[in-house]
DNA sequence: TGTCATATGCTAATATAATCGCATATTGCG
DNA sequence: CGCAATATGCGATTATATTAGCATATGACA
């Protein structure tokens, strides 16, 4: 994997990573808003300052703010993430993997069927 | 989730733990041939000391040396890993988590058929 | 049984991460 | 326009993580 940097984040720079990952992209209110046990909104800026340091994001200009992108995209870093989760805790098994996730919560039946054709359009592009 | 945790450890204690995860348990001498960029010996055993302090491992005698055991079990720190996953990269949806499983890389027939009737059994399940 | 290889116990130093504060710029609006 | 609210720029401090070294114990086996 050709972004293995990922890996060698500080915790809080994770934390702020993921956020940025699962909304996409963020200004520092944003991120400062969902972080845990969350810091100044100084402390915020000098660590996404770090994270453009190391090429991790970019910003633009909205108006007054910055807005934050990840440069990794998102299904990249996804695609890597999960192979670790499964490299780690399921025996690189994608079947113990999807067997986790299924048997999580309340999936519903019509999730179930979605799944069912998901994997049989698989099959088929094989 | 009880385990939050997982989410402060330090980058070297990450590592650590995906070490002890991956093999299920592990001597000093193990994590340290798994480290990426492996410090020293000691180094490792500071760190797996910490660990325990912080309750995130134990240890027990194998002859002359000790050997970890991560104390919250795999399977529920690999569902708690994977939900961040899920929530992080693929918008909290188990369809996208599992398109990108088995869109990756070489997936058998055999697996996805083996894919499909653990779908079936959970559908029967519920 | 003596000795080498390989452990652990403990302590201390260094590097890095995490934090905040003050000065200054910009926007939105009464 | 002028002011309050909200930004950024930059620098410095503190906390934490990471690292290593030396002394000592233990096991395997010639």
């Amino acid at each position: 994997m050709q972004d293995y940097r990922i890996v060698k984040l500080s915790r809080r720079e994770r934390q702020i990573m993921n956020i940025i990952y699962q909304r996409g992209h963020a200004s520092v209110a944003h991120v400062l808003s969902d972080l845990p046990d969350p810091p100044t909104y100084s402390t915020v800026r000098a660590l996404l300052r770090i994270l453009e340091e190391k090429g991790h994001v970019t910003h633009e200009k909205d108006g007054p703010r910055y807005i934050y992108h990840p440069t990794q995209p998102r299904h990249q870093a996804g695609h890597f993430a999960l192979n670790q989760i499964v490299q780690t805790f399921f025996d690189k098994s994608i079947e113990k993997t999807v067997a986790a996730l299924v048997s999580d919560t309340d999936v519903s039946d019509e999730e179930l069927d979605r799944l069912s054709r998901l994997i049989e359009e698989t099959k088929r592009g094989n």
